[in-house]
DNA sequence: ACCTGAACACCGTTCAAGT
DNA sequence: ACCTGAACACCGTTCAAGT
């Protein structure tokens, strides 16, 4: 059944399109489906040929996190209205990218960062909050503020199980008399836990308090 | 060097031992440098003794998982005072106790979570939003705010890596052309990115405005 | 019932060889 | 320079065997 492969042609590789493959593999099959000889067969070529652009499979999940992280939306597309509007489309757009890269979220928190983040998005955020007033100690702490809570959504609610179903019945089979609220509440956590309004609104929140803390006047 | 492994006595091993020292292990070492054959290294017994409390190495990953989760604070502890200091208690141990868990933030993130949770800390949670009047729907809302929260501040500041010099490092090798705010807030980021006190800078972001939301009056 | 060693299929990677 | 197949050490797991 398996044919012998024919000879690929030269410069069918480079990193970058290692990068894509692997990145597009691991959302369709998880993390731990990607292998060296699995790629390869993805990119018609012997598993050998990948080290010759790469010189280990850490190197090729890193490769595969950095373009990830390039590609995302900065959310400033439509930058127009007050502070917190533009902040707040900025926000929605890069958990909305999260979820669709639920890998990109695994990869991200499984591996160490070396300082990667996602700049794009960081720049244009940053942007806002220092034209908004706000002293560089206190964008920073909003930035990374908003930074955690996406990644911390996005990361719970990613979509690696059929969730509402399973989410129900495991809420639903506590002892009742240890865990008596959860057990009342198992309706409403269940249909929160996975729906799309639950991001806004915890960003909403967050963006509630830093309106109110605002400063009143734009320093130069 | 390697001696002869003494036959092991009977029932030294159990499923909580197993998951106790894998997650022991993973702490560590990291996730993937546990092995079916480093397991049974530390717990003095041969691979394959393993296999008689447990069917594959997932599910020992779904027990370290499950008993790390069980052994979280509830932090519900020292409960008194106003309902937001409380909550704003239980958060802020839950957090530490993620922080000391690294692999516990990744088993949680890479693996599917068939609706498991922190049930300890949310029963506790649920318990003091619907004590203070919130209703089912926003108590549901306010606790997964909370609890994504903790989770992507833990996990995207999780001590894997020597953080303060490389954070630094990166974001100053970032070009300023592209990267202008970036490059001017490196030395307030690269502070608040590793800092102790960011988890409860964003924390008590999300306490003040639902505070702000709070219903006046608790009903029965 | 519980622990063990040998063996098998699979993975990441080294090596020597093709073009 | 870039691609390839064979081979090696290591991993999860099956099997048959010990006590």
């Amino acid at each position: 059944m398996t044919q012998r492969r024919a000879r690929a042609p030269r410069h069918t590789l480079d990193r970058s399109a290692i990068a894509a493959t692997a990145l597009e593999l691991m959302d369709a099959d998880g993390v731990p489906a990607l292998t060296i000889r699995s790629l390869a067969a993805r990119l018609g070529v012997a598993p050998m040929a990948l080290y010759n652009h790469v010189r280990t499979k850490e190197e090729i999940l890193d490769a595969a996190r950095e373009y990830g992280l390039a590609r995302l939306p900065d959310g400033a597309t439509g930058a127009t209205g007050n502070w917190w509007d533009r902040i707040r489309e900025i926000n929605l757009a890069f958990h909305r990218a999260l979820r669709e890269h639920p890998s990109l979220v695994t990869l991200l928190v499984a591996r160490p960062l070396a300082g990667q983040a996602p700049t794009g998005a960081a720049e244009a955020q940053l942007r806002v909050l220092v034209d908004a007033g706000f002293t560089p100690e206190v964008a920073s702490r909003a930035h990374l503020t908003l930074l955690h809570y996406a990644i911390g959504s996005a990361a719970w609610t990613s979509p690696r199980v059929e969730p509402p179903a399973v989410g129900r019945a495991v809420l639903e089979r506590l002892p009742a008399d240890r865990y008596p609220t959860l057990a009342a509440l198992a309706e409403p956590l269940a249909a929160a836990s996975y729906d799309d309004k639950q991001y806004a609104y915890g960003l909403d929140l967050l963006l509630d308090s830093l309106r109110a803390t605002a400063p009143k006047r734009r320093p130069a």
